[in-house]
DNA sequence: GCCGTTTTCGGCCCGACTGTTTTCAGTCG
């Protein structure tokens, strides 16, 4: 069993307690010991062969046994005995917006409601209205609720949600009360995937503000209006939330909206242990008196904490680093010096390898390897070993013409084959400069076929960075099944860096691993997996994932000098 | 159910908005 099913086991455990109606902290005991088990790094079964399972924060001596049940049992009787009490088809009717356990409770046991279909017949026989604190506009609005989940769309790519949040402050930006504006919440966090997108602004005309946000030409419905805060959607059912204060508040409210929650309420337990009641609308004393902050930085100094970067929020030991000045050195873009992946007119790429120079060059980028497809991906026109000669040669051309302070190299990223053999022999492999070896196929097998395939591709001395670890792709294609502890390990005894492909649809390796890995001393390579010069750009998403794993630079192959790439290079036997 | 330089027992974040209510409970972030 892995960590994500553990993972979903507990938050299932915790909806029907919460629905059975259990104290809230035993709930919330739950959910954060399944996102302890998300962000570990390391699966359970492994973790324990060293160290007991309640030394995982959030994790205590009744969970422990349970994890552990669940381990050599693949059963829990606890949850079998809660599931025999409460109706497992009750959690999809906890998915409709604003019902919540409570609602869901009432329904089940004073209408006899257990299933979805249930809950939007008795809607529309007018039956629920007569349930206690129910009535016609609460009916409604759970019709409305159902058609919402019908149609809700999935999560986004930050590379769709980035471009959308910009546009949107922008307009916010052009709203003449408004005095700043930016994106929060999940997004300004850079998390892999988006729902809702949350903006914030410092005006003070609250009331004109939100007239003008609610009533935006692309609003297909309002979901709420208040003075402080609105909600709208979009015709492609992307929900909007917007948040104001004043400009003398701005501080506060951004920092409350960009989250993530769990950052906050842990904020939240550490001002009040000096004395302060924390909110949106800034601190408030003992005496009852407010605070307020115009920026971020000012209010965690009142708490007597540096400024902690969104991306570090999410309460992963961000608030106790920042207290005793442990606070990552987080990665700039500008400190990486090579772009090790990527694609020209030789396979799928769209332009030329001088164009794609040119373009890394343009960057400030030092290095640029270029690493076209082998042949068996037919797909993207991959090259035959004979043609690798004369690409060789192309480059060698482009390299004399773009001096010597630019190094070009001729890479390949090779296709792991089905059977766990490389696209190319060894003795052609052995004449590149470096070698990026990928699944792209086949990423369905099961989870001892596929992890033995790439182990055995691992020990291959000729392959230099496995690229895109899983496979997956965002946001929701998963990734292949792999054995991470198996892999991470063979990473490290083989000396080979692994990949954060920056692709915004790929992300992988992911911020979790990535963290795991780095503290394990294993190289990591960010690349962008450009087929075009725009796709350079696309590294900021790459550097966000590092960011978010509390990656420091000295840990990313790419922020090394070209010397030391170099350097590295031919420790591994390149020329 | 977890956790501890205020606690091994008694705490565990905070406010906006909505709909149902005439003062509050539920949901959400």
């Amino acid at each position: 069993m892995t960590n994500e099913e553990l993972a979903r086991t507990f938050e299932k455990i915790a909806d029907l307690l919460e629905i059975k109606g259990e104290v809230i902290y035993v709930v919330l005991a739950y959910r954060r010991a399944a996102e302890s088990l998300r962000i570990l790094g390391q699966e359970a079964d492994v973790y324990r062969t060293s160290q007991p399972l309640n030394t995982i924060p959030g994790i205590g001596k009744a969970i422990a046994e349970k994890i552990i049940e669940l381990l050599d049992t693949g059963k829990l009787g606890f949850l079998e005995k809660l599931e025999a009490e409460v109706p497992v088809s009750l959690l999809e009717i906890l998915e409709v917006p604003d019902v919540g356990p409570k609602k869901v409770a009432l329904f089940w046991k004073q209408a006899g409601i257990t299933t979805l279909a249930d809950l939007e017949i008795a809607a529309q026989e007018h039956r629920l209205r007569q349930l206690p604190g129910m009535g016609e506009k609460s009916e409604q609005r759970i019709l409305e609720g159902i058609a919402a989940l019908r149609r809700r769309s999935h999560r986004m790519t930050l590379g769709v949600a980035r471009p959308i949040g910009l546009r949107w402050v922008e307009w916010l930006q052009a709203q003449p009360c408004v005095q700043q504006a930016e994106f929060a919440g999940s997004l300004r966090r850079w998390r892999s995937t988006i729902g809702d997108l949350d903006l914030v602004a410092a005006c003070d005309d609250s009331a004109a503000l939100m007239a003008a946000f609610t009533s935006h030409p692309e609003v297909v419905r309002v979901l709420g209006q208040g003075e402080n805060k609105s909600s709208i959607e979009l015709s492609n059912g992307l929900k909007l939330q917007l948040w104001t204060q004043p400009p003398e508040n701005f501080g506060s409210l951004f920092q409350f909206v960009s989250g993530s929650k769990e950052h906050n309420v842990r904020l939240r337990e550490f001002a009040l242990k000096q004395g302060w009641s924390l909110s949106e609308r800034g601190l408030t004393g003992t005496d009852g008196k407010l605070v307020t902050y115009s920026d971020e930085e000012s209010l965690y100094k009142a708490l007597g904490l540096p400024w902690i970067a969104p991306e570090l929020r999410e309460d992963r030991g961000e608030i106790q680093a920042a207290q005793t000045g442990d606070l990552p050195a987080l990665l700039k873009i500008d400190q990486l010096q090579a772009e090790l992946h990527s694609h020209s007119t030789w396979s799928d790429g769209v332009n030329t390898i001088r164009e794609m120079a040119l373009a890394a060059r343009q960057r400030g980028l030092k290095m640029l390897a270029i690493t076209d497809h082998s042949a068996s991906l037919g797909i993207a026109g991959g090259l035959k070993a004979e043609d690798l000669l004369r690409q060789r040669a192309e480059i060698d051309l482009v390299q004399k013409e773009m001096g010597s302070d630019f190094r070009l190299l001729q890479g390949t990223e090779v296709e792991i084959k089905a059977d766990g053999s490389l696209d190319y022999p060894d003795e052609v492999l052995a004449q590149l400069d470096i070698v990026i070896a990928s699944l792209h196929v086949s990423l369905r097998q099961p989870r001892p076929e596929v992890t033995a395939r790439l182990l055995k591709v691992m020990q291959n001395p000729h392959v230099d960075i496995i690229g895109h670890l899983t496979g997956r792709l965002l946001p929701n294609r998963e990734g292949a099944d792999l054995d991470m502890d198996s892999v991470l390990k063979a990473a490290l005894e083989n000396g080979l860096a692994l990949e954060i492909n920056a692709n915004p649809a790929r992300l992988d390796l992911d911020e979790v691993y990535s963290r795991r890995a780095a503290e394990m001393g294993i190289p990591l390579s960010i690349n962008t997996d450009a087929h075009s010069p725009a796709d350079l750009d696309l590294i900021e998403y790459g550097v966000s994932v590092a960011r978010r794993a509390w990656v420091e630079p000295e840990a990313v192959l790419n922020c090394w000098s070209v010397e030391k790439i170099t350097a590295w290079l031919q420790s591994r036997g390149r020329n």
